[in-house]
DNA sequence: TATACGATCTATAGTCCCTATAGGTTCAAG
DNA sequence: CTTGAACCTATAGGGACTATAGATCGTATA
């Protein structure tokens, strides 16, 4: 008895959008799963729990390579050592504790900069000085943040 | 004696690397400079001023549509007050604070999984585990985080 | 003056991780 | 049998760039 599923009802169950299933098996995350006789894709239990994983993995910040590297991994010996997975998921809180600290420093500069400002002109406005000339606190480059 | 340069200088004196100011150029961001005899793009002061300010506002993490309002803001009445340009400043300061309590809880459950984890094995890894199955902190779904 | 080399030009495609749209087909309930 | 939801494919868009290819321009040196 094996359980079968529709792509709706996988995406149900992993809470993950139907479009970006396709989308998963598209870019060879997921693998193709087979077809019933109308071409509607058929899943079975094993691509429910590596959807599950991708999406945990997801969830948690992880991108598309790492996470290949983690499902590789995952599917290796099972008696092997984990050092591996170890190094990507710290490399990653690497990546998390840096951004962190990047919009840190932003928050910081922000909430100075509209503290100063209350209710002025656009002449004399605190935001818009700090970005019409070298900031206060001097020295800010931080050439990192894309997105927010 | 205007000032004029190359977009190779104005790069070096912004530092925007010269493919991304023709890009702001296409994108509008930036007006279009005239051209030299040789088709090549000559810039003045405004155009140094423009970019100077676009570069920190990114710096600040301000998308391109807030640069854009903030941009028309400060060439509007000087004057006038600037409680629409505190309002973006603010609205950004909202999502970086956000986008940082997204990011501690994850660095949570990165530190509390890899700490756990000691040189074990594939099958034991509590790194997999917590992405195989339910996390411990239950109710782990943030679904928000695309890229660190 | 010839030449070499860096700077510039345009146009196009790729990155990441999806999301949206259009236009058609299949399935399941009433 | 009909309706409507779910499914199918293919393509384009988004944000903020980055990379590549192939051509032209400008300038310093021999």
């Amino acid at each position: 008895m094996t359980e079968r599923f529709s792509i709706g009802e996988l995406g149900r169950r992993t809470g993950c959008k139907v479009v970006t299933i396709r989308y998963y098996e598209q870019i060879g995350l997921l693998d193709a799963p087979e077809r019933g006789e109308g071409g509607h894709r058929v899943y079975e239990r094993a691509h429910l729990d590596r959807l599950s994983f991708i999406r945990r993995a997801r969830d948690l910040g992880f991108s598309h390579d790492d996470i290949r590297s983690l499902l590789t991994l995952s599917t290796g010996p099972a008696a092997g050592p984990c050092q591996a997975v170890d190094h990507v998921a710290a490399a990653h809180l690497d990546a998390v504790r840096a951004k962190i600290s990047d919009l840190r420093r932003l928050e910081l500069i922000l909430v100075s900069v509209l503290d100063q400002c209350g209710r002025t002109t656009v002449e004399a406005c605190c935001v818009l000085d700090a970005l019409r000339a070298p900031s206060a606190e001097d020295g800010v480059r931080p050439a990192f943040v894309t997105t927010v």
